[in-house]
DNA sequence: CCGATATTTCAGAAAGTTCTGAAACTCCGG
DNA sequence: CCGGAGTTTCAGAACTTTCTGAAATATCGG
């Protein structure tokens, strides 16, 4: 790794709570560094400045665009893809929420209403549908306020 | 797996979408079971339902606790521990909360403090410390609020 | 203090994930 | 249509996490 001691800090940290989110810790760091960057950066910067091998770049680079989380640009006369992320903070931090919802809460909010639609067989089903209509309710309550939020 | 069919859809569920978060299967799978439970649960209860081994059940509880997500309690004359999940689901909606910006938000802003506090040596690490203080300033202000909000 | 019951710890097996180098593919200018 | 620059894919190696059974530890009633 091959950084000013300020910015591999920062890249080491995010490479560690990339773990905690479910992305892997080259991937966080790939974004650190391109968070931390004056300019974009191409696939061949990134293997240098991190030291990690081309192909693992290659399929960081390939998650962060499937989560919306970096810009993909082209220079004049250089066929190379160059990669930055937003400057608006505000932007990142709206695009994480949406993509974790999307990963995270439809998914479960279309398997609650699966469930829902069933008959209970016996009281413990009768219990458990009335607990599930309680998680679904704050849900629908949750994704409800953020669609309004988002629209300001 | 021992469960009547609608709560084995939503244990599964959980198991998997736990992994998201950075909570093991079983963990969520624990977890689901007991926010449906009607009764408090003890450990072998656990194993029979999820079918599980016993130290895999007593290590996802261990968990649990430090998530401080389950409740332990006791029945008269029986000395097993009985789990089970606050009834109010905001309680639960806020505990998330809270562990979740304890194990990644404060280790964060500790991390950018201390960055801020160094020199920077040439352009690159101005332009890094810029963007760290960014982050920081952004991270303050939703800690701010959530503290805020938190009060009421 | 003993025996019975309950829980936790832990080393290693099993499963899952991340990372790499090599090969395949794509695209462009000449 | 060829050569070369750039990128992606992929099988397996390296590493990490999870899970288990067995052993250790804790706790209680008598």
């Amino acid at each position: 790794m091959n950084l000013p001691p300020l910015v591999q800090t920062f890249v080491l940290h995010f490479g560690e709570m990339g773990s905690r989110w479910g992305i892997n810790r080259t991937v966080g760091q790939i974004y650190a560094l391109l968070y931390l960057s004056p300019e974009p950066l191409n696939a061949d910067d990134i293997v240098e400045r991190l030291g990690v091998s081309r192909s693992n770049v290659s399929m960081g680079l390939k998650e962060l665009q499937a989560w919306n989380l970096v810009r993909l640009q082209h220079r004049p006369g250089d066929r190379r893809d160059y990669f930055s992320t937003p400057d608006d903070l505000w932007q990142i931090v709206r695009t994480l929420v949406e993509e974790r919802k999307k990963r995270e809460i439809d998914p479960t909010l279309t398997m609650l209403r699966e469930v829902l639609m069933q008959s209970p067989a016996g009281a413990d089903e009768i219990h458990a549908q009335a607990r599930m209509r309680e998680m679904h309710d704050l849900f629908e309550l949750l994704t409800g306020w953020y669609a309004d939020m988002r629209r300001l």
